[in-house]
DNA sequence: AGTAATCGTTACCATAAGTAACATGACGGG
DNA sequence: CCCGTCATGTTACTTATGGTAACGATTACT
């Protein structure tokens, strides 16, 4: 594009401020499909985020590849703030309970307070992506592994098996994920009574976790699982 | 023998027949919707469905008000198969752990041999409607339900309180749920292995909770839940 | 046979994603 | 001072798909 010294047009005004100004520009329109979204909830179409931002609709394709592209935007934006949390809790040196607690508390919190924004960024409406590109399993990664790292060290610091902290931190993200999800339409709860039953739950995993030494195996080792000929329920394929 | 008895057209030939008929060409469209879900993903046209059921797409609307109530069918039929498992578990004495266990394993049979289907029944394409008749909203419910209730019936029987029981259920659908998901995609473990360790975290969590007696407040009462941890899994510094 | 209900089809409409072509305004050079 | 080029914007279209209307054919009972 820097059409160089040797032609006529060496390289017009293009170097600075461009770059920097479409991020900003991409910004803003994030922000006002957020807003779009907070309006029209989680299925907006392209044309009223275009209408929130005060543009048309060609503009957004000017700044995102497709409305996926835009989602996947608007969801590393708006996760941004949980991310920032864990990542900060993760300098300090507050015991993890307290951690994971905050991590907790801060979802839930965002869940409460942007329940539209929240479904447009969890419950995934762009199946036809390739799942690795999928933003949600992008930012889920993202934290998963972030907590992954740090229990997987943890682990192989007493000397057990780390293999298993990734699941751990995919399970409990889902299991997170899956509580808020219900407690959004089933209030019975407050959210604070949520947020330390799932610690509590999260905890206990671990717990137990860590008292099998990171492996299953070594957990049910002295008493088979199965103790009465339970039959094997997925012995066959499921054939529906 | 019909038509007499109060009108010209009383009735018709309306009775038999036509409900049992009308619920087995539902069941078959069901199974043709499934097979093109197989071919063509999650995102099938019901044009696509329509060809593969070797009909056109009325026919379809004659039969399922629209694509969400298809997909409830869906669902419904796809899940049934472990509703039915774990509904059989409930009448069995079988210890609740491997009642647990092999509900997991069965999930994770299902997920693994019908990855399409899975796709099309887990990840919700349907967010605009009314949630309290999604369809996923509604299976997870049934499943977590029954979980409850054994929970519940086991925690009542110790004398603790149950009200968590549902908490319990949903945040362990989606633990299990969240897992499967991953583990789909990034393959490291074998499905025996994750189902044990599945089970561990579930059967964890669930110890906690019975120890807690069912309260977190319980748990976390004596000690405020910035400090380290009480229970044998303080043992150590457990920083993640 | 005639009447009516079920079963089926083709052809259409509405919405929304994504694109092409065109219009406007600023800056630098002849 | 006018002109070309780049950035920015708009209108108007195409395409895909969920959903429907109107119409045709087959079966069965009186």
């Amino acid at each position: 594009m820097t059409g160089d010294d040797a032609a006529v047009k060496p390289v017009r005004r293009s170097p600075a401020s461009r770059s920097g100004h479409r991020e900003q520009r991409r910004a803003a329109l994030v922000q006002a499909a957020m807003r779009a979204i907070r309006q029209h909830g989680p299925d907006v179409a392209m044309d009223d985020i275009a209408t929130e931002a005060g543009v048309s609709k060609p503009i957004l394709y000017r700044h995102f590849l497709d409305k996926g592209d835009l989602y996947m935007a608007v969801s590393d934006t708006a996760t941004g703030q949980l991310r920032a949390v864990l990542l900060t809790g993760l300098d300090s040196e507050a015991d993890p309970r307290s951690l994971l607690r905050a991590v907790i508390d801060t979802y839930l919190t965002f869940i409460e307070q942007e329940p539209e924004l929240y479904r447009f960024v969890v419950r995934r409406s762009f199946t036809d992506r390739p799942s690795t590109r999928d933003p949600v399993t992008t930012n889920a990664a993202l934290i998963s592994g972030a907590l992954a790292t740090i229990f997987a060290d943890r682990l192989r610091s007493l000397g057990l098996d780390s293999g298993g902290a990734q699941t751990w931190a995919h399970a409990g993200v889902g299991m997170v994920q899956a509580a808020g999800d219900w407690w959004l339409q089933d209030r019975t709860l407050s959210r604070e009574q949520l947020r330390d039953y799932l610690l509590m739950m999260a905890w206990g995993s671990l717990d137990a976790i860590l008292q099998a030494g990171g492996s299953p195996a070594r957990m049910f080792a002295s008493q088979p699982p199965t103790e009465k000929p339970t039959r094997r329920l997925s012995a066959g394929p499921i054939s529906m």
